[in-house]
RNA sequence: GGUACCGUGGCCGAGGGGCUAGGCAGAGGUCUGCAAAACCUCCUACAGCAGUUCGAAUCUGCUCGGUACCU
């Protein structure tokens, strides 16, 4: 009988180090990488996403990473079908397998799979969008109290992004979102083991300050420049590149820029740990080789 | 030295005798299809001292601090 394949996850929040730790767990267990990252998979950002270097990719072979563009959708399914297809071609020859990212919901994506729902039509989501654009979010609330009293009840009113989502599936469908909820989690052919890295709060914000400015003199301003064009698609809503947009449409000066960049990423952080903390299933470790090593070692 | 104006929470900023503006930052949180996004909750201040008043951050005086102009 084969051995039990196994999939190591590896969260924690932004400059905590995860790369790095991955990259030495997946060399620990000749394996490779998948990475949930919902901005590193695009191939034309690289410096302001923290890509893993050229040098740290040679190591170990990744998978997620560079392999989308921007002008393309990607959503936390489009991640659970590719991780999926991924692992199992990796499975083939290996038992264990290291995902890590900063993208919680693409990890819960991948462990828990997400209800089917149908594809919305596009000429539907535009459509919505563009009413929303107009009349704000008094006429998206009053469409989905008229069309879905349910999810009016018991959704989040205030959040424009939670509304039109429902809106889209109640019009692409003619059924409620909240019915094709199930709430049921998948059943994976594998076991999942999860370990979340964390530093003291001013450890980790030491790091962010350091990684904004070695950003900068790589060359993080030119990168931004050379997307100005597309500054408006949703993988450039980006922390790190909304910042220097703004200077580079002189709202702002440079030095302004870096700091808000600094700050923006630390929200982040911030949100990320809100996440993770949520799951009980991860255990907390400090971001030191050996020790996640051992941890996940142990294990087997 | 004189005259005038100003002093509101970590920062910005409205108000102007009784009704806790608001924003940012910060803290905590939400989350099944844009998630590095979006959204929610919390954070009761009016420079100091005296006075007027039933009641002062709001009015008066003094003190301190700042700004502008005059000498």
């Amino acid at each position: 009988m084969p051995a039990k394949k196994r999939i190591i996850i590896i969260g924690g929040p932004t400059a905590v180090g995860k790369t790095s730790i991955a990259i030495a767990v997946a060399k620990h267990f000749h394996t490779e990488i998948i990475s949930a990252d919902s901005r590193q998979c695009f191939k034309e950002l690289n410096i302001g996403v923290a890509r893993p270097s050229a040098e740290e990719l040679s190591q170990v072979k990744h998978h997620f990473i560079a392999t989308h563009s921007i002008h393309q959708k990607v959503t936390a399914a489009t991640f659970e079908q590719y991780a999926l297809t991924k692992s199992e071609e990796i499975f083939l020859e290996r038992d264990v397998l290291v995902i890590t990212g900063g993208t919680g919901l693409y990890i819960k994506a991948f462990c828990e799979g997400m209800d089917e729902i149908p594809e919305v039509p596009s000429v539907i989501r535009q459509e919505i969008s563009t009413q929303y654009n107009q009349n704000g979010l008094q006429w998206l609330q009053n469409e989905i109290q008229k069309i879905d009293p349910a999810f009016y009840e018991r959704g989040e009113i205030k959040n424009p992004h939670r509304l039109m989502r429902a809106l889209e599936v109640y019009k692409s469908t003619g059924k409620s979102i909240l019915s094709f909820r199930t709430a049921k989690k998948a059943i994976r052919p594998f076991e999942i083991v999860k370990v979340a890295l964390e530093l003291p709060k001013e450890e980790l914000h030491r790091n962010i300050d350091k990684r904004v400015d070695m950003m900068m003199q790589a060359g993080l301003r030119d990168e931004v420049r050379s997307l100005v064009p597309y500054q408006h698609l949703n993988a450039l809503q980006t922390v790190g590149y909304k910042e220097i947009f703004d200077y580079l449409n002189g709202e702002t000066d440079l030095e302004q820029a870096i700091h808000l960049i600094k700050r923006n990423t630390r929200q982040y952080a911030k949100r990320q740990m809100t996440w993770f903390k949520k799951d009980p299933a991860y255990h907390w470790m400090k971001p030191n080789e050996t020790e996640v090593i051992k941890h996940f070692g142990s294990l087997v």
